[in-house]
DNA sequence: CTAATGACCATTA
DNA sequence: ATAATGGCCATTA
């Protein structure tokens, strides 16, 4: 466990249900926006439950990846409400934005 | 130490 | 619109 993954962990876990983040987003939240690269690669090696890692997509609205298979991502996803019908997800509406929950 | 890898991103053709 | 390219950075061999 290295600090770095420990700093991503943290902020992929305050992702709400039924909300997603994205890898750029992650990045900026913990202080590196360019470490985008790193931050997948943390979560690829995360092992531990209680991480929602599959709430991380990618900025233009693909999917990305997931160390279970996209398609256990892709369940989770839907099941918590969220529109995959057009194999891409729609940032504007499911987007997490940290301001509107310090407001 | 160097080199290679990857759940990315933005630019270019 | 899609496809290829270069850059970026933490981890691992």
């Amino acid at each position: 466990m290295t600090p770095f993954q420990q700093k991503v962990y943290d902020a992929v876990k305050k992702i709400p249900r039924g909300r997603v983040s994205t890898y750029k987003a992650i990045a900026g939240i913990i202080g590196r926006p360019s470490s985008v690269r790193a931050v997948g690669n943390a979560l690829n090696k995360n092992y531990f439950g209680g991480v929602p890692c599959h709430r991380v997509i990618c900025s233009n609205g693909n999917l990305g990846g997931y160390n279970r298979g996209v398609k256990n991502k892709i369940e989770l996803l839907v099941s918590e409400g969220i529109d995959i019908s057009k194999k891409n997800i729609n940032l504007n509406n499911y987007k997490w934005k940290k301001k509107k929950f310090l407001k």
